[in-house]
DNA sequence: AGACTGTGAATGAACGATCACATACCCCTT
DNA sequence: AAGGGGTATGTGATCGTTCATTCACAGTCT
């Protein structure tokens, strides 16, 4: 099952950096080969015949870095999501009022979308299928935020109401124009964007 | 590639009722099942067998009413998608402002969440790996809350922008929570946040 | 009699994974 | 500097399995 991803787009990344494997290395280029087909196709929806193909090495050679498809996509997406961690932490400071750490995450998120689009694919199209439903126990951007907008509506900085509600309510306004970025509906590169997200997110966390 | 679909929310759709077929029908149970599965595992993920052994019937069986897995996929999608559609534009009048409009695009999105989660979870991942790029010519929900929006700006109720990127926007503020709800991360149902999604899309609107 | 609906074995293709074998590279000894 | 053993890397044929699809056949209605 073929998806409709913006192909340039995807094209955009890193070229032989992958995401584990040294910059140039095989593992690295079979890293980099499987991200762009696993966005655009799923992983379901490709085999290891074909990223095989696509980084110009045998079948067999993939077993030689990689246990099996499935540990591939695994560590890809666990690559990723702690890259995503790592990049959002290491913006949000404890002593940042909310509007701050609402532009930390919005910027951690444009950014990786914009430096590596097929990672950033991957992981919205992955996060779901992937992540556990208890999560890593509170260790992903979204409860992260919760947590600060559940601080934020105790000290009356906005209306009180469900944490996690508003949290998803506000992670939406990113992602799915970032969705929208990706297949093509919207062309303007997310980190100009940064603005108008925070602005748009503040909004929906100050409304009733 | 199993998901994490919180599995008794996936039950409470109806149950005999299909999309095309008679409710009680084999098609339609067929149809049921499959969309079940489509929703927990992904189109690819699941093979014909297991939905002949779903709804009690032989593989071969399944052929009698489908050319293959793929028009079955297809024929699920494109139904559930036109009855989206409809429920929209039954809801919306030309004559609304934009507020009665947001509320009616809402109010059509919960409605289908809670009352079949199955085809809910079936469109909001498969949209875009079968819509195409250009869409059907902008008779999607989101293309129609763009026009609505762009109206409104060159009306001045709302500030200017570009309006498909403010549809998408607002679009995230219910997408994203009713993908919470589908994970078990929210257990209000979703038409009781109809206001709450409203006030929250319409103040993404009027931002800056 | 004839249309519709169901069965389950069969078919060929594609899949993930393994294997014996080959080549390249590095460090150690001479 | 030369040689040799060991490890890492790559190859492509091959394995057993599963896949979507087809088929001859059998009930079940009208």
């Amino acid at each position: 099952m073929e998806t409709y991803l913006d192909k340039t787009l995807l094209e955009r990344g890193p070229d032989g950096v992958g995401i584990t494997g040294k910059p140039g290395s095989t593992k690295a280029r079979i890293e980099r080969a499987a991200l762009k087909l696993f966005a655009a196709q799923g992983v379901d929806g490709v085999s290891i015949k074909e990223i095989a193909r696509a980084c110009e090495i045998s079948d067999g050679a993939m077993y030689r870095h990689f246990d099996s498809k499935e540990s591939l996509a695994h560590t890809l997406f666990q690559a990723i999501h702690a890259n995503l961690l790592a990049m959002l932490q290491e913006k949000v400071s404890p002593h940042d009022g909310l509007e701050a750490t609402v532009r930390a995450m919005v910027t951690a998120y444009c950014e990786l979308a914009e430096q590596d689009p097929a990672a950033f694919a991957y992981h919205l199209t992955a996060r779901n299928t992937v992540l556990a439903r208890a999560g890593d126990g509170g260790a992903d951007p979204s409860s992260l935020m919760a947590r600060r907008i559940k601080a934020a509506m105790g000290a009356g900085d906005i209306p009180k109401g469900d944490p996690e509600l508003k949290s998803a309510m506000a992670l939406g306004v990113v992602m799915q124009a970032a969705e929208y970025r990706l297949y093509g509906r919207i062309t303007t590169p997310l980190t100009d964007l940064i603005d108008t997200f925070t602005d748009g997110v503040m909004a929906v966390l100050k409304a009733a």
